[in-house]
DNA sequence: TCTGGGGTCCTAGGACCC
DNA sequence: TCTGGGGTCCTAGGACCC
């Protein structure tokens, strides 16, 4: 084995990514304090720099519980429009897959690109600001990098310096530091600043006196781990340099998919139930096709509402292993309904999902020995999930399915998204005009 | 009246087998 | 009366992330 080749990671990243993919098609919402919420309207999922410099917003506050302040502060909410930030997104990762040679990228999310600029002699600061000056000039989105060396963990804490800091302009190269300044400047934060520590765990580590990211980075990792686990063990060396937390420039292949929503309003019956689960399974059996993977076993959940106390709460899963492991959506919404029937008793519900575990690459798939060839019909139902992913991508999501899955207009169940703004960049009839 | 959706990894405990 | 121990598989739950 070679040894592995010296890294140096990057983090850029989006700042408050769907208000600024929002200001784009709006320029005149520059400057106004303005929230994007999630589906059905119900929380706030990105804040603009006016909004979070109230103070009072935290991420994910319900907007019901908002409106006030909202009007206080002239603050705009718009429902998301997931549609116009999945291409935004393609675009970005496209450009910064440019900066860097084949296998040097990782997507790790909607808004967050790991790069490895390991193996290039280059001027690191410099480098930061071109980024952030071409992917400002190019795509209109204002992002934040960070250089952090040879971990994820302190790529990540450098890009955090560069966004709260204002003295970086934006870019932090962390690699420029001596070990001891680094520490001085984790110092600076919070334990909870760094990228696997929530408020749980922030919480115990400040009843044995570890407060900043520095007390942190100072700890022994062993002896962290008898007390945490390998996960704050591994955190531990990542903030120091040892690197733990793998690379992966290739999406791993799915080991669940789960589809899922909160409904418009409550929903009593099941045969009211049943339209969402459909459309659930049809959505996880595509996207299980999508990675060419077939499921092992299938689970269908139902919720009542936990933020009504008050009310009786019933909100059962079930979960069967299917014989014949399957990616085909008739045979899943067949089973998807006898399990929701099975689970069913009359309450207020207000969600329910569908889950697919245990999946495995098709090719491999092991039928049992007299099925070892696909029947007639097997042939024809693969041809007709061929036809309804295709109608689908094109023409939108639940154009096709099974039974009434698919059927678009608003019932009890659809999804509100009562501030939703125009398709800009996916729909000819929803361009932006300009006058 | 109104509180997102989709993932990952780890750990503990029970069932079962040899 | 004594009542093992290791391995595997499965499930549930906790914690984290965006």
């Amino acid at each position: 084995m070679e040894p592995p080749e010296r890294r140096c990671l990057a983090l850029v990243d989006v700042n408050n990514c769907y208000v600024s993919c929002e200001r784009l098609m709006r320029p005149d919402l520059e400057r106004t304090p303005m929230v994007i919420l999630s589906n059905n309207d119900g929380v706030c999922v990105s804040r603009s720099a006016e909004v979070k410099a109230l103070g009072s917003v935290p991420m994910g506050t319900p907007w019901h519980k908002m409106k006030n302040l909202a009007r206080q502060h002239g603050i705009l909410a718009m429902s998301s429009n997931y549609e116009l930030y999945g291409d935004m997104s393609r675009r970005f990762h496209g450009l910064l897959a440019t900066w860097v040679p084949p296998h040097c990228q990782e997507i790790y999310s909607i808004d967050e690109s790991f790069l490895d600029f390991g193996g290039q002699r280059i001027d690191r600061t410099a480098t930061g600001h071109a980024i952030k000056r071409q992917v400002q000039q190019w795509l209109g989105l204002p992002v934040c990098v960070g250089f952090g060396g040879s971990t994820k963990t302190l790529a990540k804490f450098a890009n955090h310096v560069a966004k709260k800091r204002p003295e970086w302009q934006g870019v932090c190269d962390l690699t420029a530091l001596s070990a001891e300044e680094r520490l001085a400047l984790l110092d600076q934060f919070e334990a909870k600043d760094v990228w696997g520590i929530g408020r749980r765990l922030s919480e115990q580590l400040k009843e044995h006196g570890i407060h900043t990211a520095g007390d942190l980075a100072r700890c022994d990792p062993k002896r962290a781990r008898e007390r945490w686990g390998v996960v704050m063990e591994r955190t531990i060396n990542e903030l120091n340099g040892v690197s733990c937390i793998a690379w992966e420039d290739e999406p791993p292949t799915k080991q669940q998919i789960i589809s899922s929503r909160s409904f418009g309003g409550p929903v009593y019956t099941v045969d009211e139930l049943a339209d969402p689960v459909r459309m659930h399974v049809g959505r996880a059996a595509e996207k299980l096709r999508a990675q060419g993977s077939v499921a092992g076993r299938l689970g269908v959940f139902i919720t009542t509402n936990a933020f009504r106390p008050q009310d009786p709460q019933y909100s059962p899963i079930r979960t069967i292993r299917l014989a014949v492991p399957t990616d085909d959506t008739a045979t899943l919404t067949v089973w998807a309904v006898q399990i929701l029937k099975s689970i069913f008793r009359p309450y207020r519900f207000v969600k329910a999902g569908v889950m697919l575990d245990d999946l495995r690459p098709k090719s491999v798939m092991q039928g049992s020995l007299f099925d070892a060839l696909p029947s007639e019909q097997d042939m024809k139902r693969e041809k007709l999930m061929g036809v309804m992913d295709k109608a689908n991508g094109k023409w939108g999501r639940g154009s096709l399915g099974i039974g009434s899955a698919g059927v678009k207009g608003e019932r009890d169940w659809s999804m509100q998204r009562g501030m939703l703004s125009p398709r800009y960049t996916t729909r000819w009839n929803e361009l932006r005009e300009i006058s």
